[in-house]
RNA sequence: GUGGACGUAGCUCAGUCGGUUAGAGCGCCGGGUUGUGGCCCCGGAGGUCGGGGGUUCGAAUCCCCUCGUUCACCCCA
């Protein structure tokens, strides 16, 4: 392959046709599930000040300190480029006082994200993200709602070759307790525990369970678990989570070794986890966030809310071989000039089928008739419009029907008309 | 940041114990139908064999470096 000059950005993609345009048959659907309970649409900047993301995700975490596409802009003003939706969203809340509006506010995005990772199998640099926040509302059954949501989109898709995973991670009241549990259990095991795990007990002790180590998993089978050790009220708000998630018939398993990265995670964590997927198999996955708002300056706020990666999702589709939606766009006429026909027939024909709304092209390479044939063929065209002299002798076109083979004269005023006439005809 | 695999036409790939002008299928363009698609037939365009260096009489084929892609670790959507 010849090297070119310009290639897009390493762990950034183009989405190119069929492939884009099957994308947003998807978002489409995933915004009617959320439309359908009371989401609506927020858009926020790509770019944010750096500190609102370092405050929120938290200053010891990955993303932090090792992924963001930081810089400072001509004015010497530090800005970030989003690394994820929920921070923004909060923030744009607050700023915006959408709590006037009346709670809960429920609120759904999408957009690209950015994380300067290596790129891998459902990992990039710049992704898409689709998620909503219902902001305001401490009731575990808007948790499930949020998590429901995932699922219906699944399976409205067609999915099924996954599973939801659900913990609770505590609150301020109970994880410093949990914490203090667990530090000393991990410090008992240490010698049977990998380097890595050893250095996370220290700093952020929950990761450890993340560790896919042999001997690890086995030093902490017997590892006290957060679900026992939350407090009354984060146990009572875990089960009404359990209880809602039955009754909306959405199955789920508890993991109690499920811990979330972001700092912000309160009560609720939840991961759908997909097979087939590779090794980054979370396809949608988010929590609850009850001190962000504050953390942020605005007043105490519950929250919770989900993430969901949209490569990820349509990496799914194709492992289990769906979403390979029928008919893509249809063109309708292709209107085609003979050789030595004024193309200004042609392209006003063209723009009189378009004014109608009829979708409609025509040749833009000065090639032969027959060449325009096999584009309307490319094209999906169902009618091709031949201009030519002998008709337009007789004040007319031929109308072309590139299903049957069939072809007839119309008189050529009648254009748009005769093309609504085939278009009833066949259905 | 670490490790492995891979890098030949637009796409998918063949060709490598080193040896004349680097191939196929698909796609693209044109012709076969002096005004007509899909099938078929014919022809054509398109390749610094990722880049650089080295070994050799000779390298797409061997060696080194580099860039890129990809998968995994890490982490996460």
């Amino acid at each position: 392959m010849a090297e070119l000059r310009y290639r897009a950005p390493k762990g950034t993609y183009d989405l190119v046709f069929p492939e884009s345009e099957r994308t947003e048959r998807v978002l489409a659907l995933a915004g009617e599930v959320l439309t359908l309970r009371g989401y609506r649409r927020i858009s926020t900047p790509v770019l944010e000040n750096t500190e609102l993301f370092r405050r929120s995700i938290g200053e010891d975490t990955d993303i932090v300190t090792k992924e963001m596409y930081t810089f400072e802009d001509r004015g010497g003003e530090s800005l970030t480029m989003r690394p994820e939706g929920t921070a923004p969203v909060i923030r744009a809340y607050l700023e915006r006082g959408l709590y006037a509006e009346g709670l809960p506010q429920k609120l759904f995005y999408f957009g690209p994200m950015f994380r300067r990772e290596r790129p891998q199998a459902g990992r990039f640099r710049q992704f898409y993200q689709i998620g909503a926040e219902a902001v305001g509302s401490a009731d575990p059954l808007i948790d499930a709602e949020i998590i429901s949501i995932s699922a219906v989109l699944f399976q409205r898709l067609g999915l099924e070759r996954y599973r939801l995973v659900l913990n609770s991670v505590g609150c301020r009241n109970c994880r410093p307790g949990y914490r203090e549990v667990l530090t000393g259990y991990l410090e008992g095991i240490a010698p049977s525990l990998c380097e890595q795990c050893r250095k996370r007990a220290k700093t952020n002790p929950m990761r450890v369970f993340d560790c896919k180590e042999e001997g690890c998993r086995e030093a902490l089978s017997g590892a006290p678990a957060i679900a026992e050790h939350i407090c009354p009220e984060c146990r009572e708000h875990f089960e009404g989570v359990m209880g809602g998630l039955e009754m909306l018939e959405v199955p789920f398993d508890v993991d109690r070794s499920l811990v979330r990265g972001l700092d912000y995670y309160t009560k609720t964590a939840f991961e759908f986890q997909f097979e087939g997927l590779g090794a980054q198999n979370a396809v949608s996955a988010g929590g609850r966030y009850d001190y962000l708002a504050e953390e942020l300056g605005g007043p105490p706020t519950p929250g919770v809310g989900f993430s969901m990666g949209v490569e990820r999702l349509m990496m799914s589709l194709d492992s289990e071989g769906l979403g390979m939606f029928e008919e893509l766009e249809q063109m309708i006429v292709f209107v085609a000039g003979v050789e030595g026909v004024d193309r200004g027939r042609v392209f006003s024909l063209l723009k009189e089928i378009r004014d109608a709304s009829f979708s409609a092209d025509a040749d833009f390479m000065g090639r032969s008739l027959k060449a325009q044939m096999k584009q309307a063929d490319r094209l999906g065209a169902m009618l091709v419009m031949i201009v030519g002299g002998e008709e337009l002798e007789r004040g007319g076109v031929a109308l072309r029907d590139l299903g049957r083979s069939e072809q007839w004269d119309i008189p050529i005023g009648d254009a748009v008309s005769e093309i609504e006439r085939f278009l009833e005809g066949t259905r």
